[in-house]
RNA sequence: GCCGACGUAGCUCAGCGGUAGAGCAACGGUUUCGUAAACCGUAGGUCGUGGGUUCAAAUCCCACUGUCGGCUCCA
């Protein structure tokens, strides 16, 4: 050990320092506070970064060493372990070219070209069965920066790895690194051309599975080579795996396609056409509901409520320039009385024509314009998914044109109203602010005064948001919000766009108090979406279990036997005179028979009326989810479920 | 659109070269019941569509169509 003269001092997580001699590791680091801290430690955080563990410290580096315990350390783990499928999909199929292995939530990915060869659900099981042994073997993951970019892109193109070779050529000027995985006796059998970070070596590689394998392209490109991707996912322990193999279940079980053969609630037809959504009563109960209580909130807070046609002469797109710039969304033109029609992909142009309609004073505005706008749009046959991807929909969309002091009161008053209908479904969100990208029509001042303006709503209501620097659309800076459900799920949720570009174009305008014409600002938004994605996203968010204000059915009666049935059925119209949706079975099944039907169609209430309760005037009730609840006054019950239902609880 | 898998009774699925099966649902009867499946019986499919191979095709091959998993796109 020769003693090097210089130190460094890092620092640690709880703020205390530390000398290390220069050139000192993580792992050093590690090993220099505790033997066992060491055996742990599989990466670093440094300044804030996931870095090797191996990798050499600096002066003033703040450290954090990273332990399975450690959330970031996953990262690692998932990284090497995609490297680990790919050098056995390698060993497997020696043709086989890599491509990249990123990490992704809950797990990773890899991309490969094989020639010849269609990877099967087979496969896949043989290409776990050959990491098993890389990890057995125990292969150390070195990180070897390329010392000549030259001669390692000649040694890719013999190899034939293309993909590798054009990623190298890319980075050549960024320090670019191999990972190294080397046998026992430190031979390289293995390498990938990766920024890394990775793990130490392929041993603390503990709970994996692949998942599934798919079609690609090389950079999501559909002009170039078609590979074949691995989807898998790694753990550090084998519970976490099974924990979530569990939630793709549970997720499996909460699909709202599933769900809709067990409650009978929407379908689609081949006859039809594929993405067209028939909703059946009992969805369709569940969307009237959720759009009676729409309407109600937003009439409360001064929208106007309006109509408009489903198809329009061809020249209102021209104006609007979605012909030219969303043509291949939209479906192809109809011919009436020698003039092209279209079926209209967007509400916006017809809001604006009712806008249009008069001369409009700063005094009417802000003018707040609501429809649920039924639209189509085509949408390329593979990605059409239910009812959440679908070319027929009807969004809940609004349009509201104000003068640009009016701006940010009327934000604030989209993200309140925002803010009402997602806590009533019971969903978490988080908001995200998109700026001005690259390639974008209007002024700096413009984008300025709307950028400002979403910004200013969200700080006065105290907001979290995260800035998605030049992630706005070429019009319009935007705030997009995202939906947690109730197993966390991440969805597209309401989107409000500030439009810089159609009140140009259809010159819409207002006299201000100055007498002179002004362009007004227009606002675009968006809460439910569409009403075809809300509520397949709303069945899967319940399961199937619909809370009373919106079931299908909310109450059924269930009479014990024949000599009920006359009781069942004065039961069955007091609720029903409360407006209540609710059903009587008097059919001569067995009363464990009705009952788990009811049970299985997901009713709140379940209301078993025998000698007992003619007797008393009263209904034994049946929770759905509680069970027997008890017997009750037929009044009191008609009180309580009226309340549950105005509380929309 | 592209890559891959799949399409058998209303639903869930078995059969995978040799005369189409089960459970549930439906229908008819019996049963009149106290909190998640009463009993007996009946009916139901040109095996997604079209073509080919074969003495013979649900089964093998091709095309189309739809569904599913991804890619991609999303004014």
């Amino acid at each position: 050990m020769s003693q090097v003269s210089t130190q460094i001092t890092v620092t640690l997580p709880d703020g205390s320092r530390r000398s290390l001699d220069a050139g000192a590791t993580a792992a050093d680091l590690a090993r220099s506070i505790s033997q066992g801290l060491f055996a742990r430690s599989v990466g670093a955080l440094v300044n804030g970064e996931i870095r090797d563990l191996y990798t050499p410290l600096a002066e003033g580096d703040a450290v954090k060493l990273l332990t399975p315990d450690d959330p970031e350390s996953l990262e690692l783990l998932r990284h090497s372990t995609a490297h680990v499928m790919a050098e056995a999909v390698q060993r497997l199929f020696p043709q086989a070219k890599i491509a990249i292995g990123p990490t992704i939530a809950d797990g990773f990915y890899y991309d490969f070209d094989i020639p010849g060869h269609t990877l099967s659900p087979e496969d896949l099981e043989m290409i776990e069965e050959e990491m098993k042994r890389i990890v057995r073997e125990d292969q150390r993951i070195c990180r070897y920066q390329i010392p000549d970019v030259d001669g390692q892109l000649a040694e890719f193109v013999r190899q034939g790895e293309k993909f590798k070779a054009e990623l190298l050529e890319e980075h050549r000027n960024d320090s670019p690194t191999l990972y190294l995985m080397q046998d026992k006796n430190g031979k390289t059998v293995w390498n990938d051309l990766c920024r890394g970070p990775h793990l130490p070596s392929t041993g603390l590689i503990k709970a994996y599975k692949l998942l599934k394998v798919s079609g690609s392209y090389w950079r999501g490109d559909e002009g170039r080579d078609k590979l074949q991707r691995i989807y898998a996912t790694s753990w550090w322990k084998a519970a976490d795996l099974e924990a979530y193999l569990k939630r793709l279940e549970e997720a499996e079980r909460r699909d709202h396609r599933r769900l809709s053969r067990q409650l009978d609630l929407f379908s689609v037809h081949d006859e039809v056409g594929p993405g067209l959504i028939f909703w059946h009563p009992n969805l369709a109960t569940v969307r009237a509901t959720i759009e009676d209580f729409w309407r109600e909130v937003h009439r409360k807070r001064g929208y106007q409520l309006v109509f408009t046609p489903h198809i329009a002469s061809e020249k209102l797109y021209e104006i609007s320039g979605h012909l030219q710039s969303y043509g291949e969304n939209m479906y192809s033109a109809m011919d009436i009385d020698d003039q092209p029609y279209r079926v209209k992909p967007m509400n916006c142009p017809g809001h604006i024509m009712i806008y249009k309609s008069r001369l409009r004073s700063y005094r009417d505005l802000p003018l707040r314009f609501a429809e649920l706008g039924t639209v189509y749009r085509y949408e390329r046959s593979g990605v059409l998914h239910g009812m959440l991807r679908v070319r027929g929909f009807t969004q809940d969309d609004s349009h509201i044109f104000c003068t640009p002091e009016q701006l940010e009161p009327e934000i604030n008053g989209i993200l309140d109203l925002i803010d009402l209908l997602m806590t009533t479904f019971g969903y978490t969100y988080k908001a995200y602010l998109s700026t001005r990208p690259e390639k974008s029509i209007g002024t700096d001042e413009e984008w300025a005064m709307a950028t400002g303006a979403l910004e200013a709503a969200m700080k006065a209501r105290q907001m979290d948001y995260q800035v998605d620097e030049g992630g706005g659309v070429f019009y319009a800076p935007k705030i997009d919000i995202k939906l947690y459900d109730a197993i966390g799920r991440e969805w597209q949720g309401p989107t409000v766009q500030v439009d810089l570009n159609l009140p140009r174009r259809f010159d819409v305008t207002y006299v201000g108090e100055d007498g002179e014409r002004h362009q007004a600002v227009m606002v675009h938004r968006a809460v439910l979406g569409s009403m075809e994605r809300f509520c397949g996203g709303l069945i899967e968010h319940y399961a199937g279990v619909f809370p009373t204000w919106l079931a299908p059915v909310q109450a059924t009666v269930l009479p014990i036997s024949d000599r009920h049935q006359e009781y069942a059925r004065q039961v069955f119209e007091k609720l029903r005179e409360r407006d209540l949706r609710v059903t009587l079975d008097d059919r001569s099944e067995t009363i464990n028979y009705r009952i788990r039907e009811a049970q299985m169609q997901q009713v709140p209430y379940m209301l078993v009326v025998g000698d007992k309760e003619q007797a008393a005037d009263s209904v034994s009730v049946r929770h759905r989810r509680d069970g027997d609840v008890g017997t009750i006054k037929t009044a009191e019950f008609l009180d309580k479920i009226t309340q549950e239902v105005a509380q929309r609880s």
